[in-house]
DNA sequence: CCGTTGACGTCGG
DNA sequence: ACCGACGCCAACG
């Protein structure tokens, strides 16, 4: 169990029913913006109890994967109260979980980019 | 909107 | 310990 680990699970966790997350979300919150794909791959043995997986979803509201059985992922999601289309997430934005609502006085900005580094760096 | 690219972290053989 | 695969994301052209 890393550190990393417990922390993608218990950003997961935090996941309120009727809500979705991003695994980019997941990872950020897990304090790696990068880690998304390992977000991916700790949810994919996701054998912890209580660790809502079906609600961490890809970008874009796209459902993501689930082993292959998307159909689940769908219904829990759908039970839930989360509408879902062809393979992705209806008001996806709203759905949305935010786990720190900007509720500030200035809006539009706020969101911070990561510092997307490496592009252009050194390749090859 | 599409294809390509660079990066993080974890699992499985 | 090494390498490839992965349920991915953001950016550029």
């Amino acid at each position: 169990m890393t550190e990393f680990r417990r922390r993608v699970l218990s950003a997961v966790r935090r996941i309120p029913a009727g809500r979705v997350a991003t695994y980019g979300d997941i990872a950020a919150l897990a304090g790696k913006p990068r880690a998304s794909r390992a977000v991916g791959n700790i949810m994919r043995n996701c054998r912890e109890p209580g660790v809502p997986c079906h609600r961490v979803i890809a970008a874009g509201g796209l459902l993501g994967g689930y082993g292959g059985n998307l159909q689940i992922k769908r219904e829990l999601l759908r039970a839930e109260g989360v509408e879902v289309g062809m393979g992705r997430v209806r008001g996806f934005e709203r759905a949305r979980w935010r786990p720190t609502p900007v509720r500030d006085n200035r809006r539009g900005s706020g969101r911070s980019r990561p510092p997307t580094a490496g592009r252009g760096s050194s390749r090859g």
